[in-house]
DNA sequence: CAGCCGAAAACAATCGATTGCCTATACTCC
DNA sequence: GGAGTATAGGCAATCGATTGTTTTCGGCTG
């Protein structure tokens, strides 16, 4: 189907010398002195034929494949592309390529993904996927391949990665909302089987007891995935109760504007009836209806410094840190206002 | 840094059998007959040796593989994520791993791009990247490169694509404006650069023209790029003027939003004071303020349409069509009204 | 018992580039 | 003029897997 390959032996040829002669013109290696003509002769050749080195031929001598691989949970999550170009633009910038895997929040993806990963040799790997086992990354270190934890850790061990002050984050949003005269305030929380959806779980139920805030167990509501299609689900769990909450937090964004859907559906208005706040604070949240009020995490800032991490590791220069958390902020949009008399009245 | 590698060699030494015979077992190669004792042998080592092959010098040998990639212009653009794993799932379920480039919309990282994936050899490009020049394209035919255009055509050429009906996607959009009794309508289009910038003003007019309504000059504004901040700086252009539209098409559905910005910065509420139809329906536009109006194009669809023309033609298989073009319809939500007599008044 | 056959597995070339080492040539210096 | 040396570039091994060809060996036949 394709045209025979270039090679440089064609190139070698066509300049009369021999192939590692035009290895070393194209790769200017300066160790060794060639005759300017001789380059010059080679360089003609190799555009005048069309040749293009074979990046496999060259990473398999060199096992190294200026590669990196990403795992990326869902790629429909708008919270994680400007982490991505974050890591593209890093990778580029320092020579190397990426290559992305969207997990689709499943495990033997994730898994398949990984061992693909490791058989094309990339040279390093940036986890963004919670799914994925302890275990798992576990045999990473063992086997001692670079790779970086983004926006998940692993419990007991101290794996490079770049997290989100969760704790901070929550605080802000819940503070905000018991500021605000809150006090049925619904949690609608992300998967317990991801890090991020567990701290942020447990940092709601810390915040809102040192608020002195009881939390009703029945307006807990855990969603069986970070998507706006599990946070309507499980905020229609949470709204058709006796006593509805005033106020919810969902753990991402997403899962906020689910909760909008399920709202709206219930007939309520937000934020009239029902105080939003979701995290992440993801691209175009403030032109939802309305403007979400959330919690800022410098996505592409985590891409990048994700990014320098890893190529660190991998060039082998000793790791400034092993650990970089990301400050977070609380940004007041339309989706929260003050409890109204009228939603006292139904509490 | 990492550990050496485990090979095919030392597999075959922990088995007490040739390399080539380990090929045969692992690819279950049944053109050889082999002792099913000396398989049994040959899994056992490999397994626990943790043998894993090398991508890399089997994809030299064989000169495949099994790897796509794709040139996207903005992964920013939530466009783009559905078409992504549409051609990831399809890629995937026939073997196929995907490499995802994104060019941010630069030509230079484009070319750059392109020329990493013809090095690393890809078996198939896609390309979605609408700002690269139709003679690099031209190029990649010559060569007998697979390629397929995702969302983008070349000029007089059958180059495998898959398309969106623009034309009546844009009729719809502006039909229906026309039918809601507006007059004054205003286009922000695309780069004129992009042929889906082009299709869709040349439509836009050709609509009009068909409906007898005059599109004033000075309500037409080209954004440089299909982004939210380009839309909004297009409007300020066009909502300034003495005689303000009283609807906006905006080309794609994130040019639409930066209309929603500015005309809500010149105080005109939406749909009020201002229509507003987008194109693409884009995932979460139903939950903006107000949920938009906008032509719906199946995206995940075109995805897989896509990598299942680029694998038949990898794979040697005759082309059932060269050209899929995608059926749109529009969908019909907050952000368009009938005129009202108010906007009259000002017009 | 020689010859043949088939099964099982070894052999060796190959994919394309890189690089340490070696050689050939010319030039310098005494 | 011969030894020494710097310069330019050739040689060949190597990265790890695949596959057409060949070898080996046991068993069977005439």
């Amino acid at each position: 189907m394709t045209e025979p390959r270039i090679t440089i032996i064609d190139v070698a040829r066509a300049a009369s010398v021999h192939p590692s002669t035009v290895s070393r013109v194209l790769n200017r290696r300066a160790e060794l002195s060639l005759l300017p003509e001789t380059r010059q002769r080679v360089i003609t050749a190799a555009r005048r034929l069309g040749y293009r080195p074979s990046a496999l031929a060259r990473s398999l001598r060199l096992q190294r494949t200026f590669t990196l691989g990403m795992l990326v949970p869902n790629i429909d999550n708008p919270f994680f592309p400007p982490i991505i170009k974050g890591v593209e633009d890093t990778a580029h910038a320092r020579g190397y390529n990426l290559v992305l895997c969207n997990t689709e929040d499943s495990s033997e993806r994730e898994d398949a993904y990984l061992r693909v990963l490791r058989e094309r040799q990339v040279d390093g790997i940036l986890i963004a996927s919670s799914f994925m086992a302890d275990a798992t990354i576990a045999e990473l270190g063992r086997d001692r391949f670079p790779f970086v934890l983004v926006n998940r850790g692993t419990r007991g061990s101290d794996d490079l990665a770049v997290l989100v002050d969760n704790e901070k984050g929550v605080a802000a949003a819940l503070d905000h909302l018991v500021d605000l005269g809150h006090r049925r305030i619904g949690i609608v929380a992300g998967p317990q089987t991801t890090m991020t959806g567990r701290q942020r779980l447990t940092a709601a139920r810390v915040t809102l007891r040192a608020r002195a805030v009881k939390l009703d167990p029945a307006l807990v509501s855990v969603a069986e995935a970070f998507s706006q299609e599990a946070g309507y689900r499980a905020a229609r769990r949470l709204l058709v109760g006796v006593e509805p909450p005033t106020a919810v937090f969902g753990a991402n964004d997403l899962l906020a504007i689910g909760v909008l859907r399920a709202a709206r559906e219930a007939g309520l208005e937000c934020p009239a009836d029902l105080s939003l706040v979701g995290f992440n604070d993801m691209p175009l949240t403030e032109f939802f209806g309305p403007p979400l009020t959330t919690v800022h995490v410098p996505q592409r800032e985590m891409g990048v410094r994700a990014a320098d991490l890893l190529i660190a590791q991998i060039e082998g220069k000793p790791a400034a840190t092993r650990r970089v958390t990301m400050d977070v902020h609380l940004v007041v949009r339309g989706s929260t206002a003050a409890l109204s008399r009228s939603q006292q009245k139904t509490a």
